[in-house]
DNA sequence: CTATTTTGGATCATAATTGGACTAGTATTT
DNA sequence: AAATACTAGTCCAATTATGATCCAAAATAG
């Protein structure tokens, strides 16, 4: 493989690249010493290197080095970052049931003290919608911390942060007016009996009708 | 993050404070003896051990020495790391019986395949532990891939990727005796069949019931 | 307490390293 | 013959590393 082309390099070291054999810590081996470890003259591996750096693949800094790109590499979209409104509502359908019930077996009177001023909290908000959202958002979270179980307070974290988060927030905003804000507040209320009087099913049924309302609207508001 | 030689030996000291190396008794050696053991100058030491300073590794103090920063030592549990296995079993829990619901809804044609298939390998392994463990995973994971549910598949793939995750696997190794096999195999085929019959209720059920036995055998493994 | 030593902090001139650019020669292809 | 692609070598400019020196803060010895 000694005879080769700049482009021949090239593609070597794409792969080398891509297999992580490069990457160690960003900065490639210097121009001399790559080209006598390819077998070339260091114009034809400059070459080479011209053609990845094109490709945005590397960077080149005179003087000190030539480095591989991080954003193209560990750009990993990641899932979390670029998950739809649906995928993150069934996520909250897998999780936040189970939440309520893991809630009933490990909740302590804090934290139903908590529940029970944040559900005061909304129902004070029915002509605020940022109010409002608020207060649920911190519900929502204090029903998970109150698992005491760090996993799950992770993975809703996760799930919270997520940058579509903010769109459906937006919209979600829309879809807030009294009424249906009268509605959460029900169902809230539900939800947070059934888990008080230690009812795990109930309070898992409850959470269950209280998201599929909240799907119902947020595809409505989609629609329009 | 890429400044050549003062940044790989700020990649050295940093995974030799993670090893352990030198954070027993807080203080670093000397930035001159330091710069000797590592064969660069003084100036460079400096240089790297600015670096680590700035990711909060690292406290100096003029005149004192150089200190690891106890809170970022215990730092990196985030969770993930240290989750124990009762809410690693808690969160597949919450996870995994909705998502045989949605499995059902967005599974294909070639996810039951591969599903059968799996089941298949399982039924082949009772007397092998290691190749019906593996088999396991990949169930779990062809089901969740099946719900076509990217944000789902990402949050078991980091709960998979949990720490703690290898101690349970061992652990679960010594509880995988014939008989338990046998028994997880006809759970495997009873969700599969559920779903392939399109009763994501069943499904769900099934799976519950299936994750409730590996949850027993596990506290029988924990308590030997 | 003071004096000395040890330690990190800072600066500087110099040397070494590194990519960039250029020239000239050679072989292969067109 | 002309064009292309590679080799080999040289010089340049940017960047980095070195080695030395001096300072200030802290620890230590007396």
């Amino acid at each position: 493989m000694a005879r080769s082309n700049a482009s021949q390099v090239a593609t070597l070291i794409r792969r080398a690249i891509e297999k992580g054999a490069y990457q160690r810590f960003e900065r490639l081996p210097p121009s001399r010493e790559m080209a006598q470890e390819f077998g070339v003259a260091r114009n034809t591996l400059r070459d080479a290197l011209y053609q990845l750096q094109k490709e945005g693949l590397l960077e080149t800094r005179a003087g000190s080095g030539t480095y591989v790109t991080p954003s193209d590499l560990d750009r990993t979209p990641s899932a979390l970052e670029e998950a739809t409104p649906l995928e993150l509502i069934d996520a909250r359908f897998a999780l936040e049931p189970h939440i309520c019930r893991l809630c009933v077996l490990h909740g302590r009177r804090e934290d139903w003290e908590l529940l029970e001023s944040l559900c005061g909290r909304m129902e004070q908000a029915l002509d605020d919608p940022t109010a409002f959202a608020e207060a649920d958002t911190a519900f929502h979270r204090a029903l998970v911390e109150a698992t005491r179980n760090a996993l799950l307070i992770w993975l809703i974290g996760q799930i919270n942060a997520v940058r579509t988060l903010d769109e459906w927030t937006r919209m979600r905003h829309l879809t807030l007016d009294e009424q249906i804000i009268r509605t959460y507040n029900t169902q809230h209320r539900e939800i947070l009996n059934a888990i008080r009087s230690r009812e795990p099913e109930r309070a898992a049924v409850k959470m269950k009708q209280h998201l599929e309302t909240a799907r119902l609207s947020l595809m409505r508001a989609a629609q329009a």
